[in-house]
DNA sequence: GATGAATGAGTGTTCATTCAT
DNA sequence: TATGAATGAACACTCATTCAT
């Protein structure tokens, strides 16, 4: 058995067991007996048990980022990419549900404060996911396709806390709707926030350069 | 001291405590020492650690439910009822931060599996929630504030993933957007997409995945 | 509700409790919980959950040892006797199997250790049972009714030995004969064995006087 | 340090343990302390511990019941052999006190329960003990040594909790008699009880309850 | 590299008992 | 007498990690 073998075994192990039953009830015995490996074998090729987990982590979100990076790459107007990675978004979370559980329910709370800090490779992809929302935004502010009354900065972590929200609240079953649907209803909506100003007459006059006056006044109307 | 005082000393320690250093990294003997009552003494209030965890949430829930069904009660429009419901939200979390970040932040996943199960109380609580959402969607329906391609339902459970997922987020650490700004993005472009349509004849259409043509031509605007 | 009432609810209820769950597995919380009484008052009573034992305890050998007194009492040979005590132990154990499985079953080795030392009441009460085995054997040595090769005492302790034993495993499951035929069959075993010698010539010769060389030689013969 | 020995280490320990202060007493602290092992090292090894008793008591019983199985292996005729196991059993038990003494004083009601159910190996080992008393006596009764007027099964259930109650009984101090007298006057009672009938035209009649008459009369011959 | 026996600090939980009311 | 909230010492068991082979 090879090094290479013997580490995807305990990664897809580790995963398989991770999502069954929680990163915290899953043992490192465990995964070792299961993966066919010796308990010392895991420490050899991941350091820990948060090595495992961390691992699995970049490793998905490397196939995440790569992913709308590939989006992005095809050039297509803000608009257009914004769809897009909608769309890619529901199917990579759909069809590695698996991996995206372990992601989104999984991630240890005392990971979180290590490795979410400062400069953590792992803190580093989770930026590099609301730089790329960012990406998608400034390119449509920059081509007239998005409509964003505020900074593209803040938009795009609000943009990415609906995202992570919706697909978390599903992967706990807390939301019936199906995915597809989700991912429709998603499109749809953040489209419509993010296109034009609603009223027809207020397109011609201020595209885009500060909240439309209409909605703002209504806001505060009260 | 009164059983009251003691539960409440007890609680308002686990809750710092849950807050500060987790729930995992918290045990009980430290609840207990710093309560300045018995290790027994919890048990015999709350039964277990996950007793306690979910006093916690429970009453957090009750009162942000509570919150909103007050916002209801003011029989405002639907499309103000939800402005209303995004200050009040932010509001609430902001002012609770403690609570809150216990709630969204270590909620333990083997509570997840065994509490939110069909019928628990903690299910019954966040179900309760998508409630709320849909009679504001459903009101803001009928009085044609709102207007939503989508089922109410379905609908008002993608939004709460919103809300949800950008505050946890921000919880995290990993939105930067301070939450007053946050709760006015979020108020902005969730009134714009769930505001009447750009085209009115837009709206029977299925969710345009290809970007509609009008906003196309119009980039580089700017 | 009056004490006695209360007294006699709290042991009918731990007697059910211990004899369903055993000694150790049964709490004072729950049985104070199942008899409606407070806690507190199992102490007021019973001074602690050994005393509840001890007090079924007593309460079972009393009667018990008044069972085999009164047959004494009637003044039947000591074979005749004997015969009625088999009876009469079966018969006790039989109808009172949830008390005698107590005190077969679940004595805590503590208490063996701390109540069967020298003056207790309970180690009195258990020394009471090898004195009446040996009232009856002495009155069948004395009327000719009962051969005993060994002296009176040894043989009553070896003999309540051989009951307790049966009784115990039968108790616990370990020996499938009913009672009724495991009555029969020690009355006809230890009738024998304490009849007559075997040798039909050796019966009228020395009926009771010492150990019949007969046997005696035949023990060791080999 | 091999495995053996430590394994031995904390049996050796346990077993000594046991003896002194009793199973509950006695902790898995202690244990692992005076083994000179760490605490994990005895969950290593047997799990629990209930593991650490079950273990015991296998070893025990395995020679137990090896000693009674090579005494049938010498072919001797049933009497004999029934002798030569009750001379095996009350040496077995003198000998290695300490264990049978945890076996027959502090088998845990909780294991009873759980572990003399149906197809446990501790209840195999039980049924093997009644199994070997069924061979000794079925041999004599083939043979014509022993004479049995109960079914052969039931006898040796009898005849079974008639030694192992005696035994208990001295284990737990409430019998004086020392063992080898008590040895001796086991086989005695026994090789009468099961050696022919006293008058050969009572074996056909059923045990009779009542005091024979010739006995009866002889009364007060003192 | 691979092993797996050994580790031992750490933890949630139990429960008989007490005592102020 | 009765209560039951409070107690706190005690304990079995866990499990990530190490290290000699």
């Amino acid at each position: 058995m090879s090094d290479t073998t013997r580490s995807r075994a305990i990664l897809a192990t580790a995963s398989r067991l991770f999502a069954s039953r929680g990163y915290s009830r899953t043992t490192t015995a465990e995964i070792a007996r299961e993966a066919g490996v010796a308990e010392g074998t895991l420490y050899h090729h991941f350091g820990s048990k948060d090595g495992i987990f961390l691992t699995l982590f970049d490793e998905t979100m490397e196939g995440y980022l790569a992913g709308i990076e590939g989006i992005l790459a095809r050039g297509a107007a803000g608009r257009e990419t914004l769809s897009a990675f909608t769309r890619f978004h529901f199917d990579y979370v759909s069809l590695r549900k698996e991996q995206y559980l372990i992601l989104l329910r999984d991630f240890p709370v005392h990971l979180t404060v290590e490795h979410f800090a400062g400069g953590s490779p792992q803190r580093k992809k989770l930026d590099r996911v609301t730089k790329l929302f960012s990406r998608i935004l400034a390119r449509g502010k920059a081509d007239g396709t998005l409509h964003l009354p505020f900074p593209v900065r803040e938009t795009a972590e609000m943009l990415r806390g609906s995202f992570y929200g919706a697909t978390r609240l599903k992967m706990l079953d807390l939301i019936q709707t199906p995915f597809p649907r989700l991912a429709r209803m998603m499109e749809s909506y953040w489209l419509k926030a993010l296109g034009p100003s609603q009223t027809p007459r207020a397109i011609p006059a201020a595209p885009s350069i500060a909240p439309s006056p209409a909605p703002g006044r209504r806001r505060r109307s009260r």
